[in-house]
DNA sequence: CAGCCCATACCGGTAGCGCT
DNA sequence: AGCGCTACCGGTATGGGCTG
């Protein structure tokens, strides 16, 4: 009988320590900061990286560590009978082209799914909705804005009883686009829908993450969440 | 408004590290 | 010991800010 054989470490070949990498795709990812910046400001604490690695270490790892809460997510709203879905298009610029980012996000503000195209039509529409259902389970309902698209697509699913147009009853929603936008700035452009496709939905997982609404509670509850949350953080594609 | 300058992301190539 | 892979370098294209 063969040994049973541990999964290699993902972290193996690096130099770095795994902690290092969480940090660093934490920095990159989470707050408005260029590689250069987070180069510069991990030099500081006495870690010599290259902003090169910052690149490689966000697109090797993000994508993983995104996986994990989205999947933390998933199991944690299984059977949950209120889930309501809020879908949105905003644009993004990609290389002097507008391109539309779709996004839905639940009543909680938790982005579920971005997804990048190129045409804001059924088509696109359809893609999208598929591959949200496809990562999560269904929810109770879905509100959308009056785009033409969303109903042609739910025709196609067959789901429209559960779609809801009109305005949003709080602007919770729109609020989740601004952390986009402030990262987004940082990075100056996007060249690739790969890598914007890829980056939305990195910084959608992480911002999900590391959002407590810290408005919401009082302080020492926050900081029982933010230390809860940065273990768990650290315990990510091991 | 035009032209220049600067910071940035991305890419191909490769030395040499570190895993098996 | 052999080789897969990382980390880094130099180069390029490009958008925003600045200056006049």
């Amino acid at each position: 009988m063969p040994r049973p054989r541990k999964p290699a470490s993902p972290f193996r070949y690096f130099n770095s320590s795994p902690e290092v990498i969480r940090l660093v795709v934490m920095m990159y990812v989470r707050f408005p900061l260029s590689l250069r910046n987070v180069e510069d400001l991990l030099f500081e604490r006495g870690i010599d990286i290259s902003h090169e690695t910052v690149r490689m270490w966000w697109n090797r790892f993000g994508p993983m560590f995104a996986g994990d809460i989205r999947r933390q997510r998933r199991s944690a709203m299984r059977g949950f009978r209120h889930w309501r879905w809020h879908l949105d298009e905003m644009y993004v610029k990609l290389n002097g082209e507008m391109v539309y980012l779709w996004r839905a996000v639940d009543q909680e503000g938790e982005i579920l799914e971005s997804f990048v195209t190129r045409a804001r039509d059924k088509d696109a529409a359809l893609r999208f909705m598929k591959r949200a259902l496809k990562h999560h389970s269904a929810p109770y309902a879905i509100t959308t804005d009056g785009l033409r698209s969303y109903r042609a697509a739910m025709n196609e699913l067959g789901n429209t009883a559960k779609q809801e147009v009109g305005r949003w009853v709080n602007n919770r929603v729109e609020n989740s686009h601004l952390p986009f936008r402030r990262r987004e700035r940082a990075m100056l452009r996007f060249r690739r829908m790969k890598s914007l496709q890829k980056f939305a939905s990195v910084h959608a997982n992480i911002h999900n993450h590391f959002n407590l609404e810290r408005h919401l509670v009082d302080r020492q509850t926050f900081k029982e969440r933010r230390s809860a949350a940065l273990a768990e953080w650290q315990s990510f594609a091991s």
